[in-house]
DNA sequence: ATTTATACCTAGCTTGGCTAGGTAATAGTA
DNA sequence: TACTATTACCTAGCCAAGCTAGGTATAAAT
């Protein structure tokens, strides 16, 4: 399993909110999800998460929520907004176009 | 249909040893191909193609020859090398791990 | 004669992943 | 107790690469 980063670079954002959509969470706990749920395709460097976090809360499709655990923890949840929800909807559209375009080169149909 | 430019720019030299894998097209062919073959998803800017296919050559993966058509005009021709035919081989492996991480993420199954 | 299409090129801007560092608290271990 | 690993966050600066916006030159079409 050798993974290409440059194929993964597009869909940071989206694999972001897709997550997220689904549950809030924070930043490590994102990387260990996306490592875990991908059968450790995805393995995020955090000099890529926080600044993508950041990006997406600064552009208003997450909000991030300093929370403090039982033990005295610092994390910050992020949450999807309604317009991140937005992007997400518009994202799988343009993905699901992609992947037609893709084919569409990649295994030419005989005519 | 929209494009989300992101996504594309992992796969341009894909897309391109793909392309001239089935036959040798110069830079000008290959944005015509590209945009008619995708039903117009793909419209490369010639800033993105020519550095591209100029990168391709300098690492080996691609060869590049001139040749002059009837009427008088240049045209720089590209083949897929060797070299380029391996990696190619490669890529479609890699682009089928991603597309099945991808799916892990956005369609995660029910346990 | 002018415009459009063909055919190539690239300097420099900008975005963004990643390296390589940093801080700080907690948990585990020798 | 001291050390290491893990958790949890952050970012300055490097570097790759798409793209803008320009350029040159020829051929075809109007």
């Amino acid at each position: 399993m050798e993974r290409q980063s440059n194929l993964v670079t597009g869909s940071i954002d989206s694999l972001l909110l897709c997550l997220l959509y689904q549950q809030p969470m924070y930043g490590y706990q994102i990387i260990k999800e996306l490592e875990e749920r991908s059968r450790s395709y995805f393995k995020f460097k955090e000099g890529t998460l926080y600044p993508a976090l950041h990006r997406l809360e600064k552009s208003g499709l997450l909000d991030g929520k300093w929370q403090t655990t039982a033990v005295g923890r610092q994390r910050r949840y992020y949450h999807i907004t309604e317009k991140g929800y937005k992007s997400l909807a518009k994202r799988r559209v343009q993905w699901l176009d992609f992947l037609s375009a893709m084919n569409l080169i990649i295994r030419p149909v005989s005519a």
